[in-house]
DNA sequence: ATGGCATGACAATCATGA
């Protein structure tokens, strides 16, 4: 079973694959679930991830959206039970892909913005949190080893946002959408980043404007969270922000976490 | 109040992100 699992929005595969691959020379997690690759699976890097020792599955489209899960050759089993989509949600969007390895089930979303609150893009965000919640109730009665990872787009206390006055009620941060990430929780699911003692101003995003980052004016919005029986097994859970002080950065740092 | 910046499709701006 895997050690590692990792998630990380690249924001564009094709613009990221030297950060990525650098990235995993570097850390040679077991597993990392991308989000928003924005390639079409015939133009998927296949070829320069084996030949860093990974193997891919990956559900993407042109432009917008599209998921990764990458699997390192030397540490996991080969992916069964594919699931690309949620079952009992139709969507055109590429937004989530689930596979099992060796007992433990990987889900990876890159969850919908939601653009504004009260926007078609909102309700399209509500209604795909509660058909994930839906289906999820019945993965985690099938796989007591589950772990939910991605980019949430949600910042679920006061403490994962930088100026949460600013915030709230905005997209991101408003009520709904954190009773939709306690909900999540409420199946059975641990936020790993809290199981253990963080720094203060934590956050996985920063805009690229206004020397966000710099400034440390961001959000915690990409989350891995875990049954009952792998938080069990989580020693640590830390966010990486090296990636983001680089030239041409994704606006996202990977977040990892790591089971005994 | 708006745009700031980044990416992709497309061929000058525009949709989208968070």
């Amino acid at each position: 079973m895997p050690q590692t699992v990792a998630t990380w929005n690249v924001n564009s595969l094709k613009v990221r694959l030297p950060h990525l691959l650098d990235w995993l020379g570097r850390h040679a997690v077991d597993v990392v679930c991308l989000q928003e690759t924005k390639l079409t699976d015939d133009r998927f890097p296949v070829a320069e991830l084996q030949a860093a020792g990974y193997r891919s599955v990956f559900a993407g489209q042109k432009t917008y959206n599209g998921v990764a899960i990458l699997l390192r050759e030397a540490g996991t089993a080969a992916a069964t039970e594919v699931q690309v989509n949620l079952p009992n949600f139709a969507d055109e969007q590429k937004r989530l892909l689930a596979v099992t390895l060796d007992g433990l089930r990987v889900v990876n979303g890159y969850f919908p913005n939601g653009q504004a609150v009260g926007s078609d893009k909102y309700e399209y965000k509500l209604a795909w949190l509660a058909a994930l919640t839906d289906w999820l109730r019945g993965e985690l009665a099938r796989h007591e080893q589950l772990l939910l990872a991605g980019d949430f787009n949600i910042a679920p206390e006061p403490r994962d946002v930088h100026d949460p006055a600013l915030w709230e009620g905005q997209v991101l941060f408003s009520e709904p959408e954190r009773a939709a990430f306690l909900a999540l929780l409420g199946l059975g699911l641990k936020d790993s980043f809290r199981l253990f003692e963080q720094p203060e101003r934590s956050y996985t995003w920063w805009d690229y404007r206004n020397l966000a980052f710099r400034r440390k004016m961001g959000l915690r919005i990409d989350h891995i969270l875990l049954s009952n029986a792998a938080a069990a097994r989580c020693t640590a859970c830390t966010i990486d922000v090296e990636p983001r002080r680089r030239e041409q950065p994704s606006d996202h740092a990977p977040v990892i976490a790591t089971l005994g």
